[in-house]
DNA sequence: CCTATATGGTTGCGATGTTAATTAATTCGC
DNA sequence: GCGAATTAATTAACATCGCAACCATATAGG
C-alpha cells in the first residue's frame, strides 16, 4: 500500500516553485524599472523572436492561459507595446505583433537579460544547466501518450 | 559581447512553469473534490508533516509569501481545518495547528496523492526523479554566497 | 440554406503572487 | 527606562492564475 506522500522537502511541485522564484527574482528586478511583469516580458520575447502570429499561438509559446493572456494583450496594447489586427481571412482570430517601442523594451533589458541567463548556467555548470532543462522537458512532454500503432 | 537572449524555446523559467503545470494539473484536479486549492493543500501537509508552528515557518516550508498565506489562513480557519493560537512568550506571532477535520481531509486525499507522485517518478525514472530534485536544489540554494573569509 | 457543432477570444469570479505600507510587539542602545 | 531600529503578521493595491460561462465566427451535415 504505497500510499504514503513525499515529505514537503523533497516535494517535485514545492522545489519547481522554488526553483523558478530564484531564477526569476532578479529578472523581476530587472523589468520592475522597464514597469513590466514577467508575463508582459515573455509575450514580448515570443512576438520577437517568433514574429507576428495569433494569440493563440503566443499563449502557446508563452505559457499563458488564454484568458490571462488576453488581459495582458490590452494592458500591452495600450501601452503602445504591441498591435492587435484582425486576421485577413478568420475574422475571429486576431494577429500580435511587436511594436518599434515593444522593441525598444526589449533592447533596453537585452544585456542585462542575457547577463544573468548566463549567470544561471554558469552556477550550475553547462553540463547540468542541459540537463535540467532535459529533465524538465521529460516532465512536461509525457502527457500525450506516444502515437505508437 | 555575450548579449544573445536564450530561446524562449530553451528558457529556464518557462521549462520550469511548464513542467509545474504538468505536474500540479493532476493534483489540483484531485483537490477540486474537496474544495482546496494547492496552496491550502501545501499549509495542511506541512501543518501534518512538521507540527504546529508559526505562519513565518509554514510560509517558508510552503513556499508562500506571507500576504498570501495570510490570506490562505483566513480561508483555512474559517472552514475550520487549522487553528491559529497565540504564541505564549511572543504575542506577535501565532501557532497554527492542524484540526482533526483538516486530518481527515489529507487522509481523504492521502491515497491518490500518493498515487499521483509514483506515477511521475515512474514516468521520469527513479534516477531522473532524484536527479531533478538534486538540480532544483542547486538553482534554488545558490542564492547566499558561501561565508568564504 | 440552415441548424448543430466546433473554434478563437473575451469576460466573470474567486484565489494567489508581488510589492509596499501598516500595525503591533519585541529588542537594542544609550 | 525610553526612543530607535527590528520583527511578525496583516492590509492594500494591482496583476495574474485557473475555471466556467459566454460571444462571435467558422465549419460540417443534411
Amino acid at each position: 500500500m504505497n500510499n504514503k506522500l513525499p515529505s514537503t522537502s523533497r516535494s517535485l511541485p514545492i522545489a519547481l516553485i522554488r526553483a523558478r522564484e530564484a531564477v526569476m527574482a532578479p529578472v523581476r528586478s530587472m523589468l520592475a524599472a522597464s514597469g513590466l511583469t514577467e508575463q508582459q516580458w515573455r509575450v514580448l520575447r515570443v512576438l520577437d523572436e517568433c514574429g507576428p502570429q495569433d494569440t493563440t499561438d503566443v499563449a502557446e509559446r508563452a505559457s499563458l492561459l488564454l484568458p490571462s493572456l488576453s488581459r495582458i494583450l490590452r494592458t500591452m496594447s495600450d501601452k503602445g507595446l504591441i498591435t492587435r489586427t484582425q486576421h485577413s481571412t478568420d475574422r475571429r482570430r486576431q494577429t500580435l505583433a511587436i511594436t518599434a517601442q515593444g522593441l525598444d523594451v526589449i533592447e533596453q533589458n537585452r544585456e542585462e537579460a542575457a547577463a544573468i541567463a548566463v549567470a544561471i548556467k554558469a552556477r550550475l555548470g553547462d553540463e547540468n544547466y542541459e540537463a535540467l532543462l532535459d529533465l524538465l522537458e521529460l516532465v512536461t512532454e509525457e502527457h500525450k501518450p506516444p502515437p505508437s500503432a
